[in-house]
DNA sequence: TCCTACGATGGACTTCGTCCAAGTCAAGAA
DNA sequence: TTCTTGACTTGGACGAAGTCCATCGTAGGA
């Protein structure tokens, strides 16, 4: 069984096979999917799974942090298992690709104090967009 | 006359009087609207505006460079109007409002070589997430 | 003033996501 | 092992945000 499998049983979860091919479809690196990409994958190894609870398992892995959802422009929100990992992203304008980056500096230290207009602040997102080698 | 509506006129548009409400809805500083929002403010003074007109509009205008769109996670996107300082975001987790921040440093210059995987990389997008002090 | 290509309109349609009532089943109790 | 139960899943209705298109209207040049 996968970490995050054990991890969840740990918060109290009943380890359904709905929830399992999720977390299966969700392993690995690089790993930037669509609510209805994960749904597609689960669905061939799991075919009656319902697309509500691709999206119920997915807005639960977000809420306790076990899976980051990634802001894109205008298109689908895409769900990242990287969370423990800091890492911001690289998009290819061209083909929609993302790589995971690890940029150095302190971004959320860059904010001055007079810049935060009485905000507590407690997260900043940075994207990098250009072109990858193949749109280049 | 605006100078938005100047610019305008100069690259060949028409200047109807949807484009011209339309352009009066985005006059100001830290505006950050939402379509359906700059079609409220546009009914207001033109009644009879459509929807499709606002985003049509709001399109053309984001092409020509003349205002930003701003991503948010889940929500609808906001219409920037200061495309021409640059600047980033701070946005409010709990009411989404938005305001303009001007961060120090470099985000660009602290990507490495290593870790652009052959992209070129052409800009940067930086959002501050937290919560106001209304909402705090 | 007249013409016409560009722009506006509204409603159907698509995409992404949420909600709900009803049925199902994981896992602890006995 | 079987029973019990409330947490989980399901399909479909619903909603918000945005796009598309046939048709109508008009800005601005001739
Ligand atoms: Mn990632
Ligand atoms: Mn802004
Ligand atoms: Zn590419
Ligand atoms: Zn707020």
């Amino acid at each position: 069984m996968s970490d995050l499998l054990r991890r969840l049983r740990g918060r109290g979860w009943r380890l359904t096979s709905q929830r399992r091919v999720v977390a299966e479809v969700l392993d690995g690196d690089h790993v930037h999917l669509t609510a209805d990409e994960v749904h597609l994958r689960a669905a061939a190894r799991l075919p009656e799974i319902s697309r509500a609870t691709v999206y119920n398992t997915l807005g639960e892995l977000v809420a306790l942090g076990e899976v980051l959802e990634v802001s894109t422009v205008g298109r689908a929100k895409r769900y990242d298992p990287n969370a423990r990992r800091p890492h911001q992203h690289l998009v290819c304008s061209g083909c929609g690709s993302v790589r995971d980056v690890h940029p150095v500096g302190d971004a959320l230290g860059d904010l001055p104090e007079a810049e935060r207009f009485g905000f507590t602040v407690g997260s900043v997102e940075v994207t990098y967009r250009g072109l990858c080698p193949g749109c280049a």
